[in-house]
RNA sequence: GGGCCUAUAGCUCAGUUGGUUAGAGCGCGCGCUUGAUAAGCGCGAGGUCGAUAGUUCAAGUCUAUCUAGGCCCA
């Protein structure tokens, strides 16, 4: 046959026609949709459309403006932009307000690293000029990165944490919670450089080898305690330490709970250490360690009260705490809270006294008389030989450690307790609210979530608010020069507040106390009319901490409590806790109703992504290269609320799915080129029994994906919608269809039946995948629209994300016909396993060559075959199908998974029909069309 | 070291209150089709459910321990 022969009918076929296109070329076709999308102000146009709908707050967490967007930033911002679609769609106003963190630490440090100078060479006015410029540029290329994913929001006006607007909001929520007493200063350590007479941030400190003194002393246990050794005499607990210098400062000697304990002799003294640190002490001392007689764990010694090796006067406890370690010293640890970062968190624990009797150049103070006077490594000497001559001091030596050093002047630090400015967790009964409104007011999504943040709740200590840093809200508190009584209330809050709000917050550094306080204001302690400013500024934790009120109570469209917030599972001590302390503390409720995290974006190897390791994957690269609809379609297909592995296999996976779900608009897409929603429906009870069917398995998945997204299981949404292509519509329903699309009279009843439901699938799910793939759904929709934009199936809104959520069609729901199917389907199952088998041996090829004979002893299947005995050709795919009884044939095929179905699959009878391809014995019976079988003779004449 | 989490086919996910032979899709292999064609259809091969111990008549599911990995702390 030639080719012409071939195509002799093709004319008279309805082929599907679409000039939808199979390649989705998104790299290139996306940059062109975002151009559209944003010259017709779509973002509004959704608001203008929502306007006095039920809102939807999804409130955004600020990403820090530094550097390029990764793949943690870019899933929950498409996650984030799932949600605020999928709500839009449901009829809900849902505005989304994106915001970015601008202070901090990591910007400063880009600037230092950029002007090549540090935080004590700079002009902190023209500094903070060049850091607010920085951020601004890194806002700007991280908006257009957000955009280019897809993400619909307010990109016009997000909030921003260093606009004057918000750092003006800022200093007032400082104020009004200090007004409700929950800010106090105390006293904290902090790295301190003594020739530079400054705090240091952890950053500013490089460490280098120094020689420092380590010495072993005895605190005397004080006599009448019961001790769990037998024997003792004059028993003392052993510490090490490589900075005598601060046992004036100890307040207690830390342990550890399971550690164990020993007690043994020293020279006709009991002294107490750890058991696996007794030979590393009596080696140095050049002594055999004596027998071991009894040991005990950490526990059993705590409280034991112990003399104080320096102050006579003061007797110190045995405290236990995680931090100890048998790695040196003898696990008994000398703990002073005002010159150690874990021995302040102790003394928190254990309520001790943070004494730091040292002033900023490092010289003991008077609370010292023995030391006053003296530079604290000079001290170190003093130290010991006092030690030495109370007869506490066991050994000393010199070694050579890893230690601290001001980064600037190279000079070793210290740890120094200062002045900080905090957050009372624990005022107005605020802790147990807020766990109290965690457990029983907040949905937490996983659930184990929950769990989490009331366990970190339940032992956060106070939040410390202050920072040694330039590029940041400062703190509004003024102190008299005479007598330094710190001044702050609503009327100096006010007036800075307003200064801030036209001039930012820059107006700290650039003007004078006197400028920034209101006029004649005067200390109301000693009258003095002359004040300093603070310099320390607020953690940037405060600012997003803020930004409920800030942003949700400030901008019109928004409201507190919000919807929903949704971020990385980090926030759980960031964002979500200063958000929550904050809110709490202004309203006396959280600022969210629900809170879902997601977890991180990890290589395929399950492990970090890393340059250096070659397995990180950059989204915009991802979005050049494959379209940001392949990068949104694999993160609505994983489970985010775990962590997640990315890697090209993984993308090429999901570009594979891409394809399926692509394809199979395009078949419905070409399918209902010539079908008009306004005139061509057929009404649901004249429908074809398959159709019914598929309407009634497009409204279970309807119920399925709506419930997924509610959820936010969007991974559900994914395996649903992109199962539903694969099985229900491209191997079943379309394949089965194409006989009736193409070959049946064109504006016939079967034909239009079938398209009335292509169509209505085809609208429902553009819709149901329009959240993930906001790209290519709305293409699909476009072309749906160009094809007809009907005003009876809602295709009449120019965008499908203006477009509402399929509407619940109970009348769909009909279980006789899906229970029906399902047998049918099985029986399929059957009917292809078999033709497989005949296909193998070369007795047919295509199924269409094919006749089938069925038989079954089951009587309820029996029936439903003979239901649907006219439907079973095209539901096989073969010319004929005949149900005959057992006895007539012989050769069956007994089921695979139905035993109870028998089979005979042979070459169909008759001739092969030149244009509906189906072997029938009517072929040749018509005289003018003799290569045509009946059905298509009558077609082609009409 | 502590708090919390994760672990089912090569991959992404299902697996109800413990109950027959652990499912789906993708990918892979083989074949069909050439009227969804850089498509479509079919069949098939893939799993000691991270490991070990325990509870039970019965464990992917419950308990304990361990291993690997993650987040946050120290």
């Amino acid at each position: 046959m030639s080719a012409k022969e071939i195509n002799k009918y093709q004319d008279s076929l309805n082929l599907p026609d679409s000039p939808f296109p199979m390649r989705a070329g998104l790299a290139k076709q996306e940059p062109l949709r975002l151009e559209k999308w944003y010259a017709e102000k779509l973002y509004s146009r959704i608001r203008e459309a929502r306007k006095g709908a039920e809102k939807f707050i999804l409130h955004d967490g600020p990403p820090y403006a530094n550097g390029k967007i990764h793949n943690g930033t870019a899933m929950n911002k498409i996650l984030k932009d799932f949600v605020v679609k999928f709500k839009t769609m449901s009829g809900f106003d849902a505005p989304y307000v994106p915001g970015w963190d601008c202070h901090g630490m990591p910007i400063e440090h880009a600037m230092f690293k950029e002007l090549g100078k540090s935080k004590h060479e700079v002009d902190r006015v023209e500094f903070r000029k060049g850091a607010r410029k920085y951020a601004a540029k890194f806002v700007d290329i991280q908006r257009e990165q957000f955009k280019r994913l897809g993400v619909l929001g307010e990109w016009d006006n997000p909030y921003l944490t260093m606009n004057p607007n918000y750092e003006a909001d800022t200093v007032r929520v400082f104020g009004e919670l200090y007004e409700k007493g929950y800010i106090y200063k105390g006293l904290k350590p902090i790295h301190w450089c003594t020739s530079c007479e400054t705090a240091l941030a952890e950053a500013e400190v490089e460490y280098a080898d120094r020689t420092s003194p380590s010495i072993f002393v005895k605190f005397p246990v004080l006599p009448d305690q019961e001790l769990p050794f037998e024997n003792c005499n004059n028993p003392s607990v052993v510490i090490w330490t490589t900075t005598p210098w601060t046992l004036p400062a100890n307040r207690a000697v830390c342990l550890k709970e399971d550690l164990e304990y020993c007690a043994v002799d020293l020279d006709g003294e009991t002294i107490i250490l750890a058991v696996e640190l007794a030979d590393n002490l009596f080696s140095k001392l050049e002594k055999t360690t004596p027998e071991i007689l009894k040991i005990v764990k950490g526990f059993e010694l705590q409280g034991l009260i112990l003399k104080h090796p320096v102050n006579d006067n003061l007797t110190v406890p045995i405290i236990l705490g995680d931090h100890v370690t048998t790695d040196t010293g003898t696990g008994c640890v000398h703990t002073a809270p005002g010159h150690g970062q874990e021995d302040y968190q102790i003394g928190l624990k254990y309520n001790l006294d943070v004494v730091s009797p040292v002033n900023e150049k490092g010289i003991f103070t008077d609370d010292i008389p023995e030391y006053s006077g003296n530079f604290v490594f000079k001290g170190n000497k003093l130290i010991i030989e006092h030690l030495r001559e109370k007869g506490i001091l066991i050994f000393t030596e010199n070694i050579s450690h890893s230690y601290p050093h001001c980064w600037r002047c190279h000079k070793p630090v210290i740890f120094r307790a200062t002045e900080q400015w905090f957050m009372n967790v624990d005022a107005n009964d605020m802790r147990s609210t807020i766990i109290e409104a965690v457990d029983k007011k907040v949905k937490w999504l996983p659930a184990a979530s929950k769990q989490r943040i009331l366990s970190m709740l339940k032992l956060r200590p106070d939040w410390c608010l202050s920072r040694q840093r330039i590029w940041g809200v400062p703190i509004p508190v003024f102190y008299c020069k005479k007598c330094g009584a710190e001044l702050l209330n609503k009327n100096t809050i006010d007036k800075f507040a307003g200064i801030v709000e036209k001039e930012s917050s820059d107006a700290w550094f650039s003007h004078s106390a006197e400028k920034l306080l209101p006029e004649n204001t005067a200390c109301s302690k000693c009258g003095c009319v002359e004040f300093r400013k603070e310099t320390d500024i607020l953690d940037v934790w405060f600012d997003s901490g803020v930004s409920n009120r800030a942003v949700l109570e400030r901008r019109e469209q928004l409201h507190v409590p919000a919807d929903l917030y949704l971020e990385g599972s980090d926030q759980h001590r960031g964002w979500f806790q200063s958000s929550l302390l904050v809110s709490t503390g202004l309203n006396g409720e959280p600022p969210y109703k629900t809170v879902v995290t997601n977890g991180w974006t990890l290589a395929a190897s399950g492990e970090k992504e890393s340059k250096s390791k070659g397995n990180f994957i950059d989204p915009a690269s991802v979005c050049d290269k494959m379209g940001a609809d392949i990068l949104r379609l694999w993160f609505g297909s994983v489970n985010y609320m775990q962590d997640v592995q990315i890697s090209q296999e993984l993308l090429k996976q999901v570009a594979d799915s891409y394809r399926r779900i692509r394809n199979t608009f395009k078949f419905l897409l070409g399918n209902i080129h010539d079908y008009n929603p306004e005139t061509d429906p057929v009404d649901y009870e004249e429908l074809l029994p398959l159709d019914k069917y598929m309407l009634h398995s497009l409204e279970k998945l309807r119920g399925k994906v709506t419930e997924a997204y509610n959820e936010y299981k969007f991974y559900r949404v994914f395996h649903l919608i992109h199962d539903f292509c694969t099985v229900e519509l491209s191997a079943r329903y379309c394949d089965i269809l194409k006989d009736r699309l193409y070959i049946e009279a064109a504006e016939g009843k079967k034909r239009r039946s079938a398209q009335t439901v292509l169509r209505k699938i085809c609208v429902d799910i553009t819709k149901l995948i329009a959240p993930i793939l906001s790209f290519t759904a709305e293409e699909v929709w476009q072309y749906i629209r160009e094809n007809s934009a009907s005003e009876s199936d809602g295709t009449n809104i120019k965008s499908v994300h203006l477009a509402l959520w399929p509407e619940k069609q109970e009348n769909y729901i009909n279980e006789t016909l899906e229970s029906d199917y399902n047998s049918l389907w099985a029986t399929r199952d059957e009917v292809l396993r078999e033709l497989e088998i005949k296909r193998r041996d070369g007795i047919i090829g295509s199924s269409l060559e094919a006749a089938v004979s069925l038989n079954t002893r089951d009587e309820k299947l029996n029936a439903l075959l003979a239901k649907y005995e006219n439907e079973l050709p095209a539901l096989f795919i073969v010319s004929q199908v005949e149900l005959i009884p057992e006895e007539n044939r012989k050769n069956w095929s007994v089921g695979h998974e139905l035993k109870a179905l028998k089979t005979i699959v042979e070459k169909a009878k008759g001739e092969k029909c030149a244009r509906c391809w189906n072997y029938s014995e009517s072929v040749g019976e018509n005289n003018k069309y003799s290569d045509l079988c009946a059905r298509c003779a009558e077609i082609v004449n009409s």
